[in-house]
DNA sequence: TATGGCACGC
DNA sequence: GACGTACGTGCCATAA
């Protein structure tokens, strides 16, 4: 068998996976994001290149060889963050333990030693692979070695043969350092020649092949700039070239045969990666240890109840006891019941759905709300046993969202996982026991279930009734119990029944905007076949790139990692060019309304009742914002008159009533003014002034009359800007300008805002100090990233940290007055019933008879929902459709 | 089946 | 040493 080499740059590729990775940590608070990230690409190596020999190459000592020549070699690098190189010792416990040869030597780099074995390697005709993120290698490359470069992210990578160099650079690799002495290196502190980029440095290689050779023909060179910085600074083309070249004859005792490899030995390795709470990776290497099966694990004792056992029911049917009912499909509108389980003092107790519907004593107990259940996710449970004719009452206690209102920004509040998280138990998950994607199979409600179904179902009950007193504790200590119980808990109420009643939907209304809609894109595909010449796929952003810029020529605005860019931001510069951009567009915009929306909700239209029933996710979004799934009801078009049309389908279920709409208007900037106490943004909200304008007025210093539309334009995209938390980089998007020009829109706005500005600096610096923010109703989410090293991450976080008080805060006053106005529904026995949300607005469908109170009601119950020290202001409006309810 | 590009809302 | 920029949902195409 011919001998395969592998050879990593260990520092390289620690960096790349550092920087790439959050800053994970393991439950012993060491961080190991860049051991995790090398271990994926050390197991992916391993997977795809099956290595015969594998060498791991470190950087030893801080100085090497290069500083003789050079003392500033690296100089202005900062040094490496604690966070990072605390995580070395442990990668290279990590090789020990894959029984992987690493290697370092006092006085070279990584790159040496690399180019030494390379060399060795290549005299040998060993076939061998360098990874690394460092470009720099690039020269060792031949037709033996080839490099694998690190790109974005950790696992995706490049390789690099000789026609691949060629085809990227037209180079070969010897030239790599010449083009690194032109243009230097602004990372390891080497010079090259000021204003000598990558390209002027290829066009010089392409024309001379060597920096010997640039100078030889110095007077060839015609740019006037050009050549005076070449003659200027030729010593440091020079020195720049050496120190870009590799050793490549390093004293080295290893021998190639030395970094034979022979696969690892689980034993080893499955103890580090513990050590690591490695999880996921555990599975990657079959480690039978991870897999608890149901059978495997301990049998528990469960008593199923019968309709007739009466002792068993009394024992069973208590306060308080946690319950869980098995909803099985995704969608609860439509799922199966499979049974329940009961944990209390007296033992643990499954009923099986043919029971629950017999019997009256089960049924009774389930709707009493004297008694006190503990739950994972009650709105589930009552969804799904409504459609059963069930009532669920009682519930005190939602793991579920009590598990959210813990770490919003988690993204895994399965039951197993909040189990192991609070209390270290371990339970099956859902996937391991009816199986994920194509080979999910789940049992036939109509038949007895498994035993293991039954202990998975039972073992849910016992996890709540153990986990509920942790999370309990913890929601106190996080001064969250307010929250939880008075504002959370009582939405998932309110939600449920929201989504039970569901919104009526005219299939005619959608039959025929979708038939308009389809002889107009029948119309549009020829207009774009005749223009392109060819028939292709519109619909696919490949074909349609080659269309536009291969074959039509069309200039590249911006390119995607995959290929051409082809989106409407892009295309709306290219429309004045070829006329066939404005056909796409619209071709676009006709295709998104038809199949996402005509489509999409004609497929989710109950035909018994004409109506869609979607469900509002409340442990989504890390900021305290619903969202809407299957279908997603917050995200039907407005904007364009052409989409808007779609809301002419939405209409009252009941005869004889309207849509009725309410949406707070500005409620974000008013919650900044309110927690920012900025006088100016305060006295605007007072006097009710065009937010946009005023903030154009004293961003530009102007008065109202002298406003233009772009000045408010621009004011507005600012006032978006602060709302959403985007960077400079974002408004220079939104408003198609330089980013400088963006930085200086938001320092001026600070300048006029100055208590907004205070705001955002306090806000902050309590973020760096107690590691989470928090909103009015005491809502907090963690931003473990605020102290990061890392700049991008950092200043994520930082800006997540001035945006989510704002936007949680206005998720915290929407989903107030939901509750106030369903209480208010309720007590002054009104018919009207809230349908909708959609993050400022609320929808009602209200009996005409009702229209008068309810226009005045409703903005009065939204406007009170809290007292901020500027007024709330909601706007309301009805019609027969929500297209009329504007 | 997973991922990427795109587009809709707020 | 790298670099990517409110969020969430859902459609389509494509690669694996």
């Amino acid at each position: 068998m011919s001998n395969k080499l592998i050879i990593m740059d260990g520092n390289s590729i620690a960096f790349r996976a550092f920087y790439a990775l959050p800053l994970l940590n393991n439950d012993k608070g060491v961080y190991t994001n860049a051991i995790y990230g090398f271990t994926t690409i050390l197991l992916k190596i391993i997977e795809e290149e099956q290595p015969t020999h594998l060498l791991v190459a470190f950087d030893a000592g801080k100085v090497t060889f290069r500083h003789k020549d050079f003392k500033e070699y690296k100089g202005k690098r900062q040094k490496t963050p604690s966070e990072l190189s605390e995580q070395f010792p442990l990668i290279r416990k990590l090789l020990d333990s894959f029984s992987i040869k690493h290697f370092e030597l006092e006085g070279y780099e990584a790159d040496d030693i690399i180019g030494t074995m390379t060399k060795e390697a290549d005299q040998e005709k060993w076939s061998t692979k360098v990874y690394t993120g460092d470009k720099d290698m690039l020269q060792l490359v031949s037709d033996h070695v080839h490099v694998a470069l690190t790109r974005k992210g950790i696992s995706e990578v490049e390789y690099y043969d000789l026609d691949k160099l060629d085809e990227k650079y037209q180079l070969k690799p010897e030239q790599i350092i010449d083009l690194k002495g032109l243009m230097g290196d602004t990372s390891d502190n080497i010079p090259g020649v000021p204003g000598v980029g990558e390209k002027t440095a290829l066009k010089l290689l392409h024309q001379y092949e060597t920096v010997e050779k640039v100078y030889e023909h110095i007077e060839e060179v015609t740019a006037k700039k050009l050549k005076e910085n070449l003659v200027n600074y030729r010593d440091d083309a020079f020195l720049s070239k050496a120190l870009a070249t590799i050793e490549r004859g390093a004293p080295i005792e290893l021998k190639l045969e030395d970094t034979v490899y022979e696969g690892y030995d689980k034993e080893k390795v499955v103890p580090f990666f513990k050590e690591m709470a490695f999880g996921s990776l555990l599975e990657r290497v079959g480690a039978e240890v991870a897999e608890l099966k149901e059978e495997d694990m301990e049998e528990i004792v469960v008593q199923t109840l019968t309709v007739d056992d009466q002792e068993l029911l009394k024992q069973a049917l208590i306060s308080p006891s946690a319950l869980h009912a098995e909803v099985t499909e995704e969608n609860y509108h439509k799922s199966p019941v499979l049974g329940l389980s009961i944990r209390n003092k007296n033992g643990l107790f499954f009923v099986s759905n043919p029971t629950v519907q017999e019997s009256k004593d089960i049924q009774q107990w389930l709707k009493d709300r004297g008694q006190e259940k503990w739950i994972y996710d009650a709105k589930r449970a009552e969804v799904a046993l409504s459609w059963l004719g069930i009532e669920l009452e009682g519930v005190h206690f939602d793991t579920y969202l009590a598990a959210y209102l813990l770490d919003p920004s988690d993204s895994d509040y399965t039951a197993d996982s909040i189990a192991k998280k609070y209390t270290g138990l371990t339970i099956s998950s859902d996937e391991q026991v009816y199986g994920k994607g194509a080979k999910r199979t789940l049992p036939n409600p109509e038949e007895e279930l498994e035993e293991q179904v039954i202990q998975h179902i039972a073992r849910k009950a016992d996890s709540i009734y153990i986990v509920k007193e942790k999370l309990e504790e913890k929601l106190e200590e996080a001064e969250l119990s307010s929250l939880f119980f008075e504002l959370e808990q009582p939405l998932g109420r309110v939600l449920a029944k929201m989504e039970l009643e569901g919104v009526k939907v005219e299939r005619k209304t959608l039959d025929d905007m979708g038939e308009e809609l389809a002889s107009r894109l029948d119309e549009l595909t020829k207009d774009i076949y005749e223009l392109a010449g060819t028939e292709f796929n519109i619909n696919s952003p490949k074909q349609l790139g080659e269309i536009l810029f291969d074959k039509l020529q069309l200039p590249v605005i911006k390119k995607t990692k995959t290929g051409y860019s082809t989106n409407a931001e892009v295309l709306e510069k290219l429309e004045p060019q070829h006329e066939i951009v404005g056909n796409i567009l619209h071709y676009r915009q006709l295709g998104k309304i038809q199949s996402t929306y005509i489509e999409g909700l004609k497929k989710v239209i109950m035909a018994k009742t004409s109506k869609v029933h979607t469900m509002f996710q409340q442990t989504i979004a890390a900021t305290g914002r619903l969202s809407s799934i299957d279908p997603n009801l917050q995200n039907i078009p407005i904007r364009l008159e052409e989409g808007r049309k779609l809301r002419k389908a939405f209409v009252p279920a009941q005869e004889g009533c309207v849509l009725l709409a309410a949406d707070y208007s500005q409620i974000e900037l008013r919650v900044l003014a309110h927690i920012s106490e900025d006088e100016g943004l305060i006295e605007a909200f007072k006097e009710d002034k065009d937010i946009h304008t005023k903030t154009a007025m004293d961003v530009f210093h102007v008065e109202e009359k002298d406003v233009t539309s772009l000045m408010r334009r621009h004011a507005k995209a600012v006032n978006f800007g602060i709302v959403y938390g985007i960077s400079d980089y974002g408004l220079s998007q939104s408003l198609n300008i330089t980013r400088k020009e963006a930085a200086s829109f938001i320092e001026r706005y600070f300048e006029s805002f100055p208590g907004v500005k205070k705001f955002m600096e306090d806000v902050v610096k309590q973020a760096k100090k107690d590691g989470y923010v928090t909103t009015l109703l005491h809502r907090r989410r963690y931003l473990p990233e605020i102290n990061s090293s890392n700049f991008n991450l950092r200043s994520f976080a930082e800006r997540t940290a001035m945006n989510t008080p704002i936007q949680g805060t206005a998720a915290d006053i929407i989903k107030k007055a939901m509750i106030d106005m369903a209480l208010k529904l309720e007590e002054k026995k009104l018919a009207s019933k809230l349908l909708l949300q959609v993050h400022d607005e609320l929808i009602f469908e209200v009996p005409k008879n009702e229209i008068d109170i309810m226009t005045k009601l409703v903005p009065e119950v939204m406007e009170a929902a809290v007292q901020l020290n500027v007024p709330l202001k909601v706007d309301v409006d009805y019609g027969d459709s929500w297209y009329d309810a504007k």
